[in-house]
DNA sequence: GCGACAG
DNA sequence: ATCTTGTCGC
């Protein structure tokens, strides 16, 4: 069993429970920024459900963005507790995400994930709550908006515009590459919205979505495939 | 009430 | 997410 908190919990209690960590979410990064540019490994996370949707698969990649080279995986296979929900998803992925991340032998610097991180609903999404459970730095990265609305960023790689919701600017649409849709960068914990964009844009080096995220998705992927 | 809705 | 073959392009 996954520790921090319960998971097989009612709708009621996840929402609950999402108001009340959202107040812990540290917005800026604590490390300087010059040791933060020595930190090369970035971990992507991804899940996969088993085809009779009864079982997650979760996996990490630890993706060294100076030698662009994955120098560590883990994975784990875990009973699904929590349906599908949009602005529920972490408590349907992080058991099986958090098992996976806990056999790891290295930290990485920071761990993007396939979803968004303050670009939601209650400012609480998957990647937020990660990084506030494991006290990490932690990244949004969506293929889809959930909340909020934005204009299409330029088309050239890097090209940015924000994410408004009401008031507030909760993520950036940004241009991975040329001519590909954009993703959807937040900040998930201890990492500001301007380092998210520039470990993203590091981590995208031939793809639309960040190389962690692309080979974790491979590997739950491939488990899936061998064990269903 | 109606539409939207990460993976 | 998933249903699904070929096909256009580098």
């Amino acid at each position: 069993m996954c520790a921090f908190h319960p998971w097989d919990i009612t709708l009621d209690e996840a929402i609950q429970l999402q108001r009340k960590l959202g107040s812990l979410v540290v917005m800026v990064n604590p490390e300087s920024e010059t040791a933060s540019l020595k930190c090369s490994l970035i971990a992507g996370v991804d899940t996969v459900e088993s085809s009779d949707g009864t079982a997650i698969y979760g996996g990490v990649v630890i993706w060294d963005r100076e030698k662009e080279v994955v120098v560590e995986q883990s994975s784990a296979r875990t009973s699904a507790l929590f349906p599908y929900i949009p602005g529920l998803l972490a408590f349907r992925e992080l058991p099986a995400i958090i098992r996976a991340l806990e056999g790891l032998e290295r930290t990485p610097h920071a761990v993007i994930c396939d979803g968004h991180g303050l670009a939601h609903p209650r400012r609480f999404g998957l990647a937020c709550h990660l990084g506030v459970l494991l006290n990490i730095s932690s990244i949004g990265c969506a293929k889809n908006l959930l909340t909020g609305n934005c204009d299409q960023p330029g088309h050239e790689r890097g090209e940015a515009s924000p994410i408004i919701d009401g008031n507030e600017i909760i993520g950036v649409a940004l241009r991975t590459q040329r001519g590909v849709k954009p993703v959807y960068v937040s900040i998930g914990n201890r990492v500001s919205l301007e380092e998210a964009v520039s470990i993203v844009l590091t981590c995208t080096v031939k793809y639309r979505l960040p190389e962690p995220i692309r080979m974790a998705h491979r590997l739950v992927t491939e488990l899936r495939r061998g064990e269903s």
